[in-house]
DNA sequence: GCGGATATTGGGAACGTTCCCACGGGAACG
DNA sequence: CGTTCCCGTGGGAACGTTCCCAATATCCGC
């Protein structure tokens, strides 16, 4: 065709507002090109980077992002998947899901998926996780290793990870040889709950030197609750929170943390879910990634104090 | 149809896992029953409810939310704007874009178009925004109300509705007889930019004794430069930001603020478009919503000092 | 100049729905 | 019992693409 009539039809085009019908394009090539991203909380920032990742990824191989939402409502998310399903994604990746296995699993039939920040144990899915376990030994190594021997964990109940993150707490106590000192206030990733699992922490009879809150959020809450008992942090006591958010990084709040890979959790499910549209045999796996530890302002050596003969 | 056969049809398409297929729907229908949006930034909370906002009045009218995201990235932006418009989307909103003004015409040409959180000025497309002018009258006045009058303003620079803000920061300040009090230190919305600029203002020969930051990041910044220079909020200077965002409500912050109302916001905007598309003769609109003072804990009455003869 | 091979063009068919119309059967009424 | 109306059923046509194949044009070599 001669570059003459090529742009003359462009302009054409151009001038009748002419836009290649995408929904056509989808029933004859089977294809849209499409991977859908269903996001079960668009509020939590933790998604907006790893969707950075899932968007980077795409791109980088052809694809688009389609994101809907479920507002944290398991029965929205629902209803999010299934317009997924009939726009006819070629893929799905499900971000914080709330959905019930069988939901999934009847999904996963249809389309590739992977499922990130939430681990349903199904075969056919491809999983991309944290490993949290691992944080938080991170974290308490960094503060046995800074001569802290009471160190409280505040526990996360049934939020994401919260398990891991406990087992990982208690795990790293004993190899330090500090079981003894292992305490758990239960918690719940809220602001909230950090501030009175704190406060509960700060007024019973052995005062810990060193707090473990298992999300940032939660610390911030530990750090009001230890601000009015009248201590500083980290002279008095040293705090640490999970996860790296904006909020940990304020410069008014500078929270020592263990970082996830968000960006890096986002670039791998979208991998993994193009790897299985392109071969559709591969199978599903789960991928766990190395959380890294952030050393900020609120964490401090143990000062050294007077101690029993025993030493 | 009697009920037994219904059934069974329904368990048969169950079975073999039959899904409607939006795509061949919306090429007979002509239509989508989707909305699309196009966020610009999904970091940016403030977007996270305005899309709580659009998605709620977008299913009470039987459409459903379609999200793309431009990541901050002009280029990225109308790629995902394209995107939407090739899927056929029924309407669009576009939250906080940075598109230049012929796309978004080109766009409202082919669909009913929303603007949210960017003010274009463009015929043919609805806008919706929050009376900023309003929201910096309010806390100007409020900070008058308690007896300051070296009133202070960080800018916002080039961010969304800073231009508004300061010009209301001067309308208020010349209401209240305080014009020759006014000073406006530059700044970008940033926490960086906030801290340079609350640093200036209390190295300067005569230091403010309230400063109204014209978002919650900056003020935050700015929180941190008072504290260093050994100033307490509120007893000291008084502070305020704007925007009323989750961490001017973290209990450790607790900022006096304005707040948008930004579900609000996502509601009307979904309203203007579901109204054009199915009228589709009638006019766009401007939206003008009002902003509503917060008072928490970084304000306070300005001590009375002895003052000269002149009373 | 002709045959064969290769590029260029044009014309269906198909994708999975919805919508409309024609047809047939059954019920109600005269 | 026949006619009319209504409901239900079934069969295209259309939506806007892509893809493939056939037909035609172009080119090269002999």
């Amino acid at each position: 065709m001669s570059p003459a009539s090529r742009a003359a039809v462009i302009a054409a085009a151009e001038e009748l507002g002419y836009r290649a019908n995408a929904a056509a394009r989808s029933l004859v090539q089977r294809r849209s090109y499409n991977i859908g991203v269903m996001v079960s909380d668009l509020h939590n920032i933790f998604f907006a980077e790893v969707l950075d990742g899932l968007y980077a990824a795409a791109a980088e191989r052809g694809y688009r992002t389609l994101i809907t939402t479920g507002n944290r409502d398991p029965l929205a998310e629902e209803r999010a998947l299934e317009q997924l399903l009939e726009l006819r994604a070629d893929g799905v990746v499900l971000a914080g899901a709330r959905l019930p296995a069988e939901v999934v699993r009847a999904a996963a039939r249809t389309v590739p998926i992977a499922l990130v920040g939430s681990d349903l144990q199904l075969r056919g899915v491809d999983v991309v996780v944290d490993d949290d376990f691992q944080g938080a030994v991170l974290a308490v190594e960094h503060l046995a290793g800074l001569g802290h021997r009471d160190i409280a964990l505040i526990d996360g109940g049934q939020g994401a990870g919260a398990k891991e993150r406990s087992d990982g707490y208690r795990a790293a106590m004993r190899d330090a040889g500090l079981l003894r000192h292992v305490r758990i206030e239960p918690g719940d990733f809220t602001e909230g709950g950090g501030y009175e699992g704190a406060r509960r922490l700060l007024n019973g009879s052995r005062r810990p030197t060193a707090i473990f809150a298992s999300n940032d959020q939660s610390a911030v809450g530990a750090l009001d609750a230890i601000n009015e008992a009248g201590l500083r942090v980290p002279q008095d006591v040293s705090l640490m929170g999970y996860d790296n958010t904006a909020l940990a990084a304020l410069g008014h709040i500078s929270l020592t943390t263990i970082h996830q890979p968000r960006n890096q959790i986002g670039v791998m499910a979208m991998k993994a879910v193009v790897r299985r549209i392109e071969h559709p045999g591969s199978p599903a796996r789960r991928h766990v990634l190395a959380p890294k530890l952030i050393v900020r302002d609120t964490t401090a050596r143990l000062p050294s104090r007077p101690r029993p003969a025993s030493r």
